[in-house]
DNA sequence: TTAACTTAGTATACATTAGTAACTAACACT
DNA sequence: AGTGTTAGTTACTAATGTATACTAAGTTAA
């Protein structure tokens, strides 16, 4: 009964309307961030991006882009010249992910020494 | 020469001091977030946390917070009683990530459902 | 005319990371 | 001696990511 202690939350996370499983753990994979960051400049094509998003293959290229595409944050447009010529662009949707993205990278920007401190000092005490 | 179409930036991954790289894609794994957000309510213990993020099994929540511990994210104790007690907390720097991650996870919340019906369309669309 | 080049992908095989289920250590209680 | 507790670890399997080669549908050059 005492209530001098806040009940806690369970996070229910198999939950099919969590947005964390539903949109941050999507967007949290190795590429996505960095491909919504190179098309907030503006559309552009799939080997264009390709070489700006260093060291991405084409294959993990292709399957992001879908999967972008898929939750509707980005827009495909095929071009049928010779050869094809394929458009990727952000929706209105992607543009708003951006924000509060941009707001989380902004914020690992300003700390990441802090966090590389860290990690160094933990590494250094568990050396046996 | 022409200025009239910004010049797009290249996207260092691999450099070491890549922010998405090293601070993004870490906390963009399946468990950190809900992890994190489950102190943000105040200190808790291993089993309890356990309880309370659902479907995370002990191996996973060990090798997580050893890795929002090593990141300077979390605080662990241990309290060498019996049986043993680890008290997990967040630390300033965890409390800090905690801001800009909610901006994210509260603009997933809003449009979850926009990024659902997407999802849907786009089934729907590539069933031939 | 056939060989080389372009873009935007697929296919295949392999490596790395995430996740599961079962087990352990160090006690305390009965 | 046997059971229960907490906080893990170990060994295995599933999912995800990477590297490399290959394809389609043309255009240009020799």
């Amino acid at each position: 009964m005492a209530a001098d202690k806040a009940q806690k939350r369970r996070i229910f996370v198999n939950d099919e309307n969590c947005p964390i499983r539903n949109v941050v753990s999507h967007i949290g994979d190795k590429w996505s961030l960095l491909i919504l960051f190179s098309l907030v400049d503006g559309a552009d094509r799939f080997n264009s991006i390709k070489a700006r998003v260093e060291g991405i293959s084409q294959r993990m290229l292709t399957q992001t882009l879908r999967d972008l595409e898929r939750d509707g944050y980005v827009n495909r447009t095929v071009y049928p010249e010779v050869p094809v010529k394929v458009v990727y662009e952000l929706t209105d949707l992607g543009r708003g992910l951006a924000k509060p993205a941009w707001g989380l990278v902004s914020w690992a920007n300003q700390h990441l020494e802090q966090v590389k401190n860290a990690r160094a000092q933990y590494d250094q005490e568990s050396e046996s």
